[in-house]
DNA sequence: GTCTGTGAACAACTTCACAGCC
DNA sequence: GGCTGTGAAGTTGTTCACAGAC
């Protein structure tokens, strides 16, 4: 479709890599760590590992946000925990409605790390009428039906979708038509959206099969090829390697607009 | 460390690369409805729209497992269900156990998406002695003392970790001892486990603040470069590029094995 | 001497484009 | 004509290794 050449049209300002946006949670949340237990500056070395990568990506990701160190002594925590956050958008509030009150919908809503980052927990909404006013992590449960109101009045720009498979296009519809423009999918569908329309999505199924297809591996090599066993004997980063994965989705594009 | 040259040293038997694993669920699941339709055959074209990616990408994925398709037909729904069924190791019957029964532990006990693909939740866990003996989902809660007799009674080589922050390293390490090898980890921390330990992680809040990070830039794109603004005009798939991101995680190694 | 920042080399992944089979 | 399977080309991401600042 289109030309086929020269993707990226427009829509690049400054152009941090995706893999780096995708890990800069990972460093503030490191970070923020930090920065509760006073410690006022951090190497690349010791950040890393309790981000839990290498330090040449750090300093790499780093890199392109600016030149935030200082050679010889590492980083300032708290002048990084605000350009980290800077950069992800996280010095303003985002009211976030999550759709779905279920299980996993009641569990997104209790969840902390929400609030501490920026997130606000706009509205709760159900299609059950009898979940209507009933509260949830101390927010009142508000009735489907009043989706298109909810998110205009609130000024709502992310949606989470905790919904049951079935429901979740149908309720994507509804966001996008409302004006949401991100959207967290928890259903286990391909949801179709316009452009200009991000998702993500996570599916708790999937990273558990993607640990199977290792763990049967693992299973495999111990019979088969006699190399070591698995014993925790294997002197080399096997399992950093085989470990070494994407996250669960490849991507996410708006799929089929039309 | 090591060397440092010649990576992945032993290790790999036909060597699918992550990438395609990481999709492999994802064509499944299309895959699975499409059987349930009694579709017969299908296109690469079709299924990979089913699935959200594109069908290049579909068939040289497939092109690593085998040549299961036909030329001029497309590819036998049954049969490639089977094919990647065996593949991710889904036709054997992997028994989990659910650390931390709170609100996100429960809805992954309800989740029905385990038990569709292979998955049997064993055993619930929790801290909380009020909790044990409380069934949830159908199972009764046990109590975290008994953990390595439920691992080793049910062998169990897969376990959730749904506890908060603070408690995850120990029972990770816990489970690790008592057996298990692959770890599915929601609460928000790195886990260091030894070499032959699988890691995979989900983090919500890490998932909000990567939309978080497009939306900034979506608000910022539409007041600055006045290309069009985002009323759904834009001709080109802009979202289809901002969105086609990795994951939530570059990569969960084994961290600091020492 | 320590530690960051980064070009250059390397590796992984994606997309193209078409040969080969139906 | 239709569609898969796959080398080759292109793109993105990671690691190396060291110059340069402290």
């Amino acid at each position: 479709m289109a030309t086929g050449r020269t993707h990226r049209p427009a829509t690049r300002s400054r152009g941090i890599p995706e893999a780096t946006v995708a890990r800069l949670p990972l460093y503030l949340r490191a970070l923020t760590a930090l920065s509760e237990r006073s410690v006022p500056t951090v190497s690349s070395e010791e950040l890393a590992a309790a981000a839990g990568v290498n330090s040449a990506k750090l300093r790499k990701d780093f890199s392109y946000l600016g030149s935030y160190g200082t050679r010889g002594v590492g980083y300032d925590v708290e002048y990084l925990v605000y350009q980290i956050s800077r950069e992800l958008g996280l010095t303003q509030d985002w009211p976030v409605v999550i759709v779905g009150i279920g299980n996993l919908g009641a569990a997104l809503a209790n969840y902390g790390g929400f609030a501490s980052r920026g997130f606000r927990v706009a509205a709760l909404i159900d299609a059950d009428p009898a979940m209507a006013g009933k509260p949830v992590a101390g927010i009142p449960v508000q009735h489907t039906d009043d989706l298109e109101k909810i998110i205009k009045d609130n000024g709502v720009s992310i949606g989470v979708i905790a919904t049951p498979a079935g429901a979740a296009q149908q309720v994507c519809d509804r966001l996008v038509a409302a004006g949401v423009t991100s959207i967290l999918n928890f259903a286990p569908t391909v949801l179709s959206v316009p452009d200009g329309v991000d998702v993500r999505k996570v599916d708790l199924s999937i990273e558990l099969q993607i640990l199977a297809f290792h763990e049967q591996r693992k299973a495999g090599e111990e019979t088969a090829a006699g190399d070591g066993g698995l014993p925790a004997a294997a002197p080399r980063g096997v399992a950093a390697d085989t470990s070494a994965d994407q996250g669960p989705d490849g991507d996410v594009p708006a799929v089929m607009p039309a």
